[in-house]
DNA sequence: TTTCATGCAAAGGTTTTGCATACGC
DNA sequence: GCGTATGCAAAACCTTTGCATGAAA
């Protein structure tokens, strides 16, 4: 899923929100780097090289207000940073594979975590709102490395 | 799962690791409060009480220690610090339900994950070594509340 | 022209590190 | 005694915040 800029323009002004160069540049770095998990200082250095004169602090911001507003998805994990990607728009989220060798995050689909999601919630009568399931092992080409 | 004097002194001494009163004090810390999912800060302030000489950055070299001993788990709620509790040595892991509302963490053990596991193993031949499932929500009395 | 966004620098919170001293083995 | 562990303080790191300026609506 890509959010392209009108989508952005409707999304900010419908909460009062200012289209702004800056938004609109860190918007695309996710665009062309749709399929990393990019840190607030990853995209700071994407965009420092169109936009030399942006701030770290503003980019820590919008990836804030870009995740309140759906676009983006927050996540952790566990190197001590927030990684940020497009939220996904399917029906099923997706899970992450990270590889414990060379750090690498694959990511896959999940059909099954819905059932269990369902008999969990029931069981311990939690009302759930949200899942996050992380696998760490090792990947493919680190397996046909040894 | 709790883990013993005897025990901790046999996985210290097997790596050459000294036993310390502070690194004693510390687990029993966790024995203590093996229900809770203990931060750094956490664990200083309870040992503090007993051993007011200690060091915030011992308690942080310890629980690095124990982790990598395998005694201590050390895990993520998002809070921005990690959290650490006792391995559970059973054959199933078992997981967090974190309330978003009144951020109370409650563990849930899990049969099917097991199953989902495999399959997405072999799915995407990755070699699974751990796993990490969270489920945000709403806890029971949360849901009362209103 | 009003209000929100920005950039900079400083502060905040967690964790790590350097180093002299103390202590387990 | 040798070598690791400790305590303290400082630094490192990521992230947030205060504030004056600048720009969008």
């Amino acid at each position: 899923m890509t959010y392209t800029y009108e989508v952005l323009c409707e999304k900010l002004l419908a909460k009062d929100y200012k289209l702004t160069p800056q938004r609109e540049t860190i918007l695309r770095a996710f665009t062309e780097h749709g399929d990393s998990h990019l840190s607030a200082e990853d995209v700071y250095h994407l965009v420092k090289s169109k936009s030399p004169e942006i701030g770290l602090a503003t980019v820590y911001r919008t990836v804030d207000l870009f995740a309140e507003l759906g676009i983006l998805q927050k996540m952790d994990f566990g190197d001590g940073r927030s990684r940020y990607e497009f939220t996904k728009q399917e029906e099923h989220h997706h899970h992450h594979l990270i590889c414990i060798n060379c750090h690498k995050v694959q990511e896959f689909d999940d059909d099954l975590l819905e059932t269990l999601e369902a008999m969990i919630a029931r069981k311990n009568s939690f009302k759930i709102v949200d899942h996050d399931l992380k696998f760490y092992g090792i990947c493919l080409s680190c397996q046909e490395q040894t």
